[in-house]
RNA sequence: AGGCACGUAGCUCAGUGGAAGAGCACCGCCUUGACACGGCGGUGGUCGCCGGUUCAAUCCCGGCCGUGCCUACCA
């Protein structure tokens, strides 16, 4: 456009065609209308706008981290689904936000320290915590800034951090109610500990090891009465410094008569008993007799508490033996494994020892072998919690999609032990408890108490422990939109719609957002919960840095373009199934993109703006009714979480259907004279790419926009994030034309695309170059049929279809059930037309063959439906039709 | 050990109780006025194996084999 004008008065009769540049530039787009769009406040929800709410509260990323792939899926997947809610008329939130991530976050921090020469404990709780909160600050912009380059639409407005005053707040309000309730407790009991973290961990952040080599170390026992010996076996040698039993099963005729008497232990002054426990004993396994440990093994902790047996902690909390281990106090527990071995065959005690490959129990965190320790932990009573949440999935409350992951969670809930809830670390959510130094009173309060309530002391120390971070990210659904205030958004939007995520977190976060929900707000935090899959090499392998094969989100989306990078990720978003990203795979949605843009520079060519609404010819109705079903699937697909199906049926329809067909049957009208014709291709191309622009948006938010945005005459439509998702009813005007036009007439589309294909088979089969043009002869109605279609005969396959007679040299095609005539004279190869029609007989024989078969089987004809048997019959007697006609032709051939 | 998935074209995956589909790869031909990041045509599969139900099974059921994951692990 010339701004201002050349003067002179007269309006410009249409303007200056907007040059489309050749290829479509994702990431240029992005950077255009990403900050736009977040200006706009289309990102931002309001509570007291109408509409149904649809609610997603975002997995909260660790605060200091960076975006990797299953992130870049996750966040693409909501973010398909907010923007089609959000097109489709629902009140929208999204609501983004960070996880303080408490081990994580304090060990890099730690470690940051390490490397400077300073210890965390020299530094102190104080100015450690200043230190995280310094590199929380400096770091914690990364990961949102990377989310936004995928595009994603969250309400920026109302971010949240599991450390802000507001969840610190839900999370005290949390821990004091539950307290209160007598469902958070403070015990001594044995926990899994970490020796390098210097924690205890719950049970879910133990990860066990498989396959390492180990060994099964058998030894002896002396009878305190010298009478003999009793040998038993372990993997752990060391632990023996803490046995204060020994167990037989009690109908073992070998044992029982010993059970009540007592062996000797060979280096602590100690008299151990043999006890009868048929639930930890198998008789048939190694010796039939086992050392006990009560307060260093699970089992064994089970089987104290059965006897009353002396629990004897023998680490200290960085595992080396303590002060209990006697002479071996002071070792490391691997050392002490090698000291106790070898001094148990000093003493002619060793009894034997095999390999054996067993599972270690590491800490998901530190990697440290986890050492369960006798400590006193704060716990959360699970039972009266699980309960109500194994209840609202089975009565389909919550919805797990895929729907067998419920047995994951069920299987979770339903044999649940207690949550150990607190960390002896110092980043994350203080435990609001206090400690009386007169009476020892534990005071839980919502404010920081100046007195004990109990003695009225003011000698009171804070408990030095934190909570769990999973202990804030279970109230997420609910802290984040202002519980426990009651607040607009709160009431409007909880329950949430859906919950997407990984299985890995299905325990750590799912169930836990579950029964928290469930609790304090009486309803399931989310209708559905989504699994995804995780996102791993195209050969199916896991990302992990020592292969090498780990893809950088926003490296690729750098060098793909967004666009691509996301409909990647979605096109392989099924239920189920792990996503494998592939170079290929992002070649085609590039390739797709640009088909799309292509057409769009086509639709340019023709459109210049805003086309009237123009009644339909039969390729506009026929594309119309094609999109409208498209419209159908692609709506079908995501209200079940198929994204693939989604993405497949745009793919679909716009190459296959648009691009391979319509677009070449619109050209004669586009090209031509013919003013009503034109005017339907225009407004029906225009139609088309008004929806298609809406289709994909969600899924290519920038190119759909950018589609939009320069769709002739919608300038003024403003962005597509706030136009209407398609729906069927916007073709109507194209079914009921089409009703009307054809009345029960043959499929003219169907027989046109039928002969175009023939025709091209017959030239490619007999070499003939596109450039010589066919005569096709009919007789019959084809002609009749094909009579509106001869441009597009002409133009598509080079070939007239005109009424006539069988020509001397003729190829025979069946078209719709008639035979037509391709005039091949002086270009007829009879040997090669010889071949074709024997090529097809066979092929009609083979399938006459199935038919009649069937049909000549009596169960099949009295059993199978009627509809299916009027078909079959009519298609015997078309294959049968045609196995004549092309008979016919074989014989006549010269 | 138990549980849950999965096994369809060379690769990655859709699919349905009524004669097997896509992308990529491969083989021909084609620069035609949206597009060579393209067009047209084509090759390619006893739908893991064995039984059962059914008129009809790749699909439903049972068993087996193989792969992956989860949970619990025996001192």
């Amino acid at each position: 456009m010339y701004p201002g004008g050349e003067g002179g008065g007269a309006a410009l009769a249409a303007p200056m065609p907007t040059e489309l540049p050749q290829y479509y530039d994702s990431n240029a787009a992005a950077a255009r209308y990403y900050p736009e769009w977040e200006a706009s406040g289309v990102f931002s929800a309001d509570p007291s706008a109408p509409g149904e709410a649809y609610c997603i509260v975002i997995p909260p990323p660790n605060v200091t981290g960076n975006l990797h792939m299953g992130h870049a899926l996750n966040n693409t997947l909501q973010d398909v689904l907010i923007r089609y809610k959000r097109m489709d008329g629902y009140n929208v939130l999204w609501l983004p936000g960070t996880d303080h991530a408490g081990i994580a976050t304090q060990w890099v921090v730690e470690r940051q320290l390490r490397a400077q020469g300073i210890e965390r404990k020299e530094l102190g709780r104080e100015k450690f915590l200043g230190c995280v909160w310094e590199w929380k600050e400096s770091s914690g912009g990364n990961i949102v800034r990377q989310l936004r380059r995928l595009g994603v639409s969250c309400d920026w407005s109302r971010e949240r951090f599991t450390m802000d005053e507001g969840l610190s707040r839900a999370v005290r309000e949390n821990f004091v109610r539950l307290y209160e309730e007598g469902l958070i407790y403070r015990a001594t009991r044995l926990i899994n500990w970490d020796p390098v973290g210097l924690t205890a961990l719950s049970d879910l952040e133990v990860e066990t090891e498989e396959g390492v080599n180990g060994e099964i170390w058998s030894f002896a026992y002396p009878l305190s009465d010298g009478s003999g010996e009793i040998v038993v076996a372990t993997t752990r040698p060391e632990t023996m410094l803490g046995d204060t039993a020994v167990a037989v099963h009690p109908d073992d005729p070998r044992y029982k008569h010993l059970i009540g008497q007592t062996v000797r232990h060979p280096f602590v002054d100690r008299a151990i008993p043999i006890v009868g426990d048929s639930i930890l004993v198998d008789m048939a396994f190694g010796s039939g007799a086992v050392k006990v440990t009560p307060a260093h093994d699970f089992n064994d902790h089970e089987v104290g508490i059965r006897h009353s047996l002396p629990m004897i902690s023998i680490f200290t909390p960085d595992g080396k033996v303590n002060e209990n281990g006697g002479s071996y106090a002071g070792l490391d527990r691997f050392e002490a494994r090698k000291r106790v071995k070898a001094d148990l065959e000093a003493l002619g005690l060793f009894r034997g020892r095999k390999d054996h490959v067993m599972t270690l129990p590491k800490s998901q965190r530190s990697g440290a072998i986890v050492e369960p320790m006798i400590s006193t932990q704060w716990f959360m009573k699970m039972k009266p919690l699980a309960t109500p949440a194994v209840g609202a999935v089975e009565h389909g409350f919550t919805t797990f999609w895929p729907d067998q992951w419920k047995n994951t969670y069920f299987a979770w809930l339903k044999d649940v032990k207690d949550w150990c809830i607190s960390r002896q670390l110092w980043w994350g959510h203080r435990i609001p408890a206090w400690h009386c130094g007169t009476c020892q009173h534990v005071t839980v309060g919502r404010v920081d108490p100046t007195a004990c309530e109990k003695c009225g002391s003011a000698d009171l120390r804070q408990d030095e422990d934190v909570l769990d971070t999973w202990f804030s990210s279970a109230l997420w659904p609910f802290s984040t939109l202002g519980w426990p205030e009651k607040t607009p958004d709160l009431a409007k939007y909880y329950p949430t719609a859906v919950l997407l995520t990984g299985f890995d977190i299905i325990f750590f976060w799912v169930a836990r957002m579950m029964f928290m929900g469930l609790h304090h707000m009486g309803h399931v935090p989310f209708k559905d919960v989504y699994i995804h899959g995780l996102v791993r090499d195209e050969h199916g392998d896991k990302m992990s840095k020592t292969k090498g094969n780990v893809v950088d989100p926003v490296e690729a989306i750098d060098r793909v373009g967004v666009d691509a990078f996301r409909m990647t990720l979605t096109g392989m978003a099924g239920l189920g199934r792990d996503i494998l990203w592939s170079e290929k795979q992002v070649e085609a949605w590039s390739k797709f993109q640009n088909k799309v843009w292509n057409a769009y520079r086509f639709l340019h060519m023709h459109v210049r703006e805003r086309p009237a609404t123009a009644s339909p010819g039969p390729y506009d109705r026929w594309i119309l009714l094609c999109l409208d079903r498209c419209v159908g699937e692609v709506r079908a697909a995501l209200d079940g979480y198929r994204f693939d199906l989604a993405a497949s049926a745009i793919y679909q329809f716009t190459w296959y259907e648009l691009c391979d067909w319509y677009l070449e049957f619109s050209k004669p009208a586009l090209y031509g004279e013919d003013g009503a014709a034109k005017a339907g291709a225009q407004f029906t191309l225009w139609t088309v790419f008004h929806a298609l622009s809406r289709l994909i948006h969600p899924f290519m938010p920038f190119f759909g926009e950018e589609l939009w945005r320069n769709l002739p005459g919608n300038a003024e439509a403003g962005s597509v994030m706030v136009a209407n998702f398609p729906k069927r009813a916007e073709f109507d005007h194209a079914r009921a034309a089409d009703g009307v036009a054809r009345q029960g007439a043959p499929d003219a589309i169907a027989a046109l695309q039928e002969a175009i294909s023939a025709v091209r088979r017959l030239r490619a089969d007999k070499g003939l170059a596109a450039k010589i043009p066919l005569t096709a002869t009919n007789a019959g109605a084809l002609t009749t049929l094909f009579a509106g279609h001869s441009a597009a005969l002409r133009d598509l396959a080079n070939v007239t279809i005109a009424p006539g007679a069988r020509p001397d040299q003729a190829a025979v095609l069946v078209i719709a059930g008639e035979e037509v005539y391709v005039d091949l004279s002086g270009v007829l190869d009879s040997g090669k037309e010889r071949e074709r029609l024997t090529r097809e007989i066979e092929k009609l024989d083979k399938s006459i063959a199935f038919l009649e078969a069937r049909l000549g089987n009596e169960a099949f004809v009295s059993k199978a439906p009627p509809q299916l048997l009027a078909k079959t019959r009519g298609e015997l007697a078309g294959e049968v039709d045609k196995r004549a006609s092309l008979t016919a032709a074989l014989a006549a051939l010269p």
